[in-house]
DNA sequence: GATGAATGAGATTTCATTCAT
DNA sequence: TATGAATGAAATCTCATTCAT
């Protein structure tokens, strides 16, 4: 059985020209895959994306695959790694939001920021969320990449509205689905995400999530008028 | 090959009891296909959801679910028609959204509302959103589902800030993102929504989609410092 | 278990007036069933004819089918009856063939005869020739249908060119060969059999198999100049 | 999917001593499944014989099966291009027929080979005439190869006796239906033909099929004795 | 007599993975 | 390194037959 050497920390370069040559071309090769893989998995789902269609995609032989991937799902976990990174640099990147209009521009920037990697990587992500494939470390590393970005968020939340941690963390929830769904929603629709469009999200997130809580009235109780949801 | 019967209007009810009683099997084992099909298909998701699954679950032999269903995607589709009526009629029960607290309340009615229907069709809306089954008609089936709440939505929006149509479009496609991702982190992580947490998502969508344009800063232009997404 | 009554003897009748109605039902339903499934097996071939369709066809439940038949292989025997009784009447039906022109007129007529039968029965034929039903009885029923044709023709080309006994025998088998795919030919196109077709297959036939043998040449050795059918 | 090659022009030669090989070694494969094809169809024709049937005989996996072809049908479809080629050269290769004992020679020789070509694909000849296979570009596969042979037929007939145009279409009609037939319960029944019978038949379609009428009696109308066929 | 719902054995097909070259 | 043929477990679907009413 070929040993994978799929995520294996990199062998001692060979001395040889020839080795070396080959080393390159092995590596050309697994980023092919990995290319065809993110495109596969974006056009399919995890479900629904053959390893066939992978190598036919890369352009190399089904045994190739299995020479850089132990299996399918290896492929996966590679892709979420890379996606994992950049969203520790986003998580890291958030600085703090004013109250005030610059606020509104720091948000802007880094909305814009976190919908470019979503586009990369909408696929990746959605599987994380939805838990599509039953392997405890990828999800860990899921979460864990979420979790780094809702807690910058509550930290953002909770020094703008300072006294209310637990409603910050409902509101970092709710923040982040919104963004991570509505930045889904653009990319799986091919929508061009414009300057206006950035700025009214900007100031739907801004106005919505960070502003100071205004004086309310009594509110009356909460009935709904409908039944829904049959057994 | 026999005539699968599902998604047929319903005959009309033989009038001897005997026949009634033949005929009411019929719809009970029906039924519970439905409901062991929603259940298998939130716990696997479409792709992995097998009919092996459903058939164990319904209590019922593999034979008999094509009695009722042409096919795994006939079973999903008769789902997503019983969830369709239910968000056609959240769409119609959503009124005027005051600017000022009453409008609070009547969100927090709605999505109240909006959230319970989720709960039962989760997958079914996630795989619409997704275009997971490879159906036309189906995926209009959900658009048009969509589309509604969507209609719905920007008209509220609208009348409550008059003038900017356009981006009451964009306000209505982000605040649906953002609900319906929450109510499906809510619903699969297994939490229970409050009265408080439906308090705070009520302020939240209140003020930051339906609250009037406050006098806004010169903003200066927002610059990516971040680089994402490799090629 | 319902006991399957197909093929028995017929039941004493029943003295009170309710049971003789139902009788009549009965086989009025048993009648319906076969003419069903001769028309389903002519259309499709016995492997292909569904239980499903010889009852939607005879407007009877499933459950009916297995009132009067054991099984399909029991339908299609008995209809295998019904048709081995005309078969032998067939055989017993061709009379002395005249070298001459009378013999071209008896055999015209006969002809006939044998296309009405297949015209009813060319499924039957059919499935008895090529043996598709793996049921001895069955397939005896049907060889000696065939053989007392068969005999017949034996008899009558050998009368018609004495001392040529096994000569005749192969004859007979050609003929028969010849005017039962012709038959078949002809029903399974739809095609209507006319005077003038039928003059012409009599007199090819008269002349090819009944006439006395004109004095021959001396014939060269036949080689084939063609190599077909691969290994 | 995997898509399967079959039926594809086949791909050029690759130069290397090496891929080669691996080619042939598929080669061989598939034409080890045709012939299994082929043997299993004829034993026990076409909608009972099983796929797995095929790769037993194949010596197989299930899965190597549909590597080389889409379905069972694909299969047959590959053996009847196989087959109608053969037919179309049996066509071409029927020259003048002389009314005279040479004549019969040269039928003699045809009628051997087209035995040979039914030997090998008697199965795959009986179903395009019983129009088993709902397959529409299969039956014209079928039709043409046939219309092919019936037209040359049809040609000598018209030479050997001119002025009966239409009367020499039925005529080949009948041949074709004879020799058909006859060929197929020889191969059904394992029977050998040996050479007198082949002078037999020979001479029977010759005097049958090709002779110059003799002068006839008038014919008194015939008349059926039998009612056969119930409705 | 008749119905129609239910069954389950068996057939077809898919696809991740292995292996010889 | 790379290939492509082969595998087989697992999934989907069919249909003759049985059974409760």
């Amino acid at each position: 059985m070929p040993a994978p050497r799929a995520n294996l920390a990199p062998e001692p370069a060979p001395s040889s020209a020839q080795g070396r040559s080959l080393r390159r071309r092995g590596q050309r090769t697994q980023h092919r895959l990995l290319d065809a893989g993110l495109s596969v998995l974006a056009e399919h789902g995890y479900h629904a994306a053959r390893v066939d269609d992978v190598v036919r995609v890369a352009k190399v032989s089904h045994g190739t695959f299995y020479l850089y991937f132990a299996n399918k799902e290896d492929l996966f976990r590679s892709l979420a790694v890379r996606c994992a990174e950049d969203m520790a640099g986003l998580a890291a990147s958030l600085e703090f939001v004013d109250p005030g209009p610059e606020g509104r521009e720091t948000l802007r920037s880094w909305l814009a920021d976190f919908f470019a990697v979503h586009r990369g990587y909408s696929v990746i992500i959605r599987s994380w969320i939805e838990n599509q494939v039953g392997d405890r470390e990828l999800a860990r590393l899921g979460s864990r990449a979420f979790g780094k970005i809702t807690k910058a968020l509550v930290s953002r939340i909770d020094e703008a509205r300072p006294g209310h941690r637990h409603d910050a963390e409902l509101r970092a929830a709710a923040l982040l689905a919104m963004i991570e769904r509505f930045a889904y929603v653009v990319v799986s629709r091919g929508l061009e995400l414009d300057e206006a469009a950035l700025d009214t999200i900007a100031t739907v997130v801004h106005r919505g999530f960070f502003a100071a809580d205004p004086p309310v009235a009594d509110p009356p109780p909460a009935v709904s008028r409908l039944r829904f949801g049959r057994p």
